[in-house]
DNA sequence: AAATTATATTACTTTTCGGTTATATTTCTG
DNA sequence: CAGAAATATAACCGAAAAGTAATATAATTT
């Protein structure tokens, strides 16, 4: 999965939110659809993108489908923000400085 | 500007790019345009939703409209991949246990 | 002042997205 | 085995997005 696909998918708010859940533990569709806004078919639908983006799996226990979250992908998103990170920790930087002269 | 709606202008890539761009100094319109392979208008419409998502500044020099970037606003959406970090970072501890048991 | 350069905005088109309802599929239960 | 429960898929719709060509605006140069 590329990258621009992976940011596409996490624009989607209902996505977001959906990984939240899955971060404390696997949930089926039902309790996915009760903490959303959304219609069955329409959760049914963004998780069937998060699969195909890799991001959660499934597994069967009878009628029940059970998602589970698969973070790894998110590492490679989250790297993008990285080279930014200078940006605002320079910002921090200058504040500091700025301190230090005052206390001069 | 809130997570949602930065996300979703963080989803374009040619709008990421042009930030990749900005990272190293200030870009007019024509040098980012050069940069990408979108047409003068196409540009000019990505910047104005950047603008307005105050990921970045503009400053006037005669016909020239120097762009620069404000990277703060990223930190919120870095802020949002935080709690999914442990889950990279724990598989990592995992093959080190495991390479641990190897050695014992 | 006219022509040129740099950029923004408008108007329009095509495509994609997210949502819904209706339906199919699978498994459990009485 | 019939009905219920859980989920997925299909078909459809309206709204939004991204792109372009044409045009407006502003400053520069000759």
């Amino acid at each position: 999965m590329n990258k621009d696909k992976l940011f596409e998918v996490l624009a989607e708010p209902n996505r977001r939110r959906m990984l939240d859940y899955l971060r404390f533990r696997e949930r089926t569709v039902g309790e996915l659809v009760a903490l959303s806004s959304l219609s069955q078919p329409g959760v049914s639908k963004h998780l069937r993108i998060l699969r195909e983006a890799n991001l959660v799996s499934v597994r069967k226990e009878a009628q029940n489908h059970l998602y589970r979250l698969n973070a790894e992908p998110l590492q490679e998103i989250a790297d993008w923000f990285e080279p930014y990170r200078q940006f605002w920790s320079s910002k921090l930087d200058d504040l500091e400085n700025a301190l230090d002269e005052e206390r001069e």
